[in-house]
DNA sequence: GCCAACGTTGGC
DNA sequence: GCCAACGTTGGC
């Protein structure tokens, strides 16, 4: 069931692999190679185009968030799960029983603050942010829409 | 590089 | 269905 109504997530990069830098420079790309199925669900099921996205920086010196992005294609299989050559192969899934699902984000800003994770963990607007909780490894996590509001502007620089 | 926390796998 | 063993994530 696909809510109608747009949502705000965060999703987690390694700026080694790709990097907010690389999202700017290639505009879009498909969110390969997920394989959580908490993570996959909520592309699957969940995102919609236009929902609003935190670029998060994860394995990093620092960790934070980076910048914006959107959603601008809805969720189709995954190609690396047929591909033998991708370290993301999965020989359990099929053409016509695809078992990964990826979404199409779209580079938005970059921060004129990058927001480190020790700012997040300190600052009261945020207790509820899932990123800041010991043990979150999810990398794609859902961010109410206060909580969204509140870091992109903090990021943008205009509070 | 270490390791805590978590997810997945597979034997039973 | 339980749970030990293993693999991965990701902060530090």
């Amino acid at each position: 069931m696909k809510s109608q109504q747009k949502q705000y997530w965060l999703m987690k990069s390694e700026p080694d692999v790709f990097s907010i830098d690389t999202l700017k420079k290639d505009v879009t790309t498909w969110w390969e190679g997920v394989r959580n199925y908490q993570a996959r669900n909520f592309m699957m099921k969940e995102m919609i185009v236009g929902d609003e996205v935190l670029f998060y920086h994860s394995n990093a010196t620092p960790p934070g968030i980076a910048g914006l992005a959107v959603i601008s294609e809805a969720a189709k299989p995954d190609p690396t799960q047929f591909d033998k050559k991708s370290e993301y192969y999965d020989p359990k899934a099929t053409k016509e029983k695809p078992n990964w699902f990826c979404t199409q984000v779209k580079y938005k800003k970059t921060f004129k603050h990058f927001i480190t994770l020790e700012k997040l963990k300190n600052d009261k607007h945020c207790e509820n942010l899932l990123v800041i909780k010991k043990g979150q490894r999810l990398s794609i996590q859902p961010v109410s829409e206060k909580d969204f509001q509140y870091l992109s502007q903090l990021g943008l620089g205009s509070i």
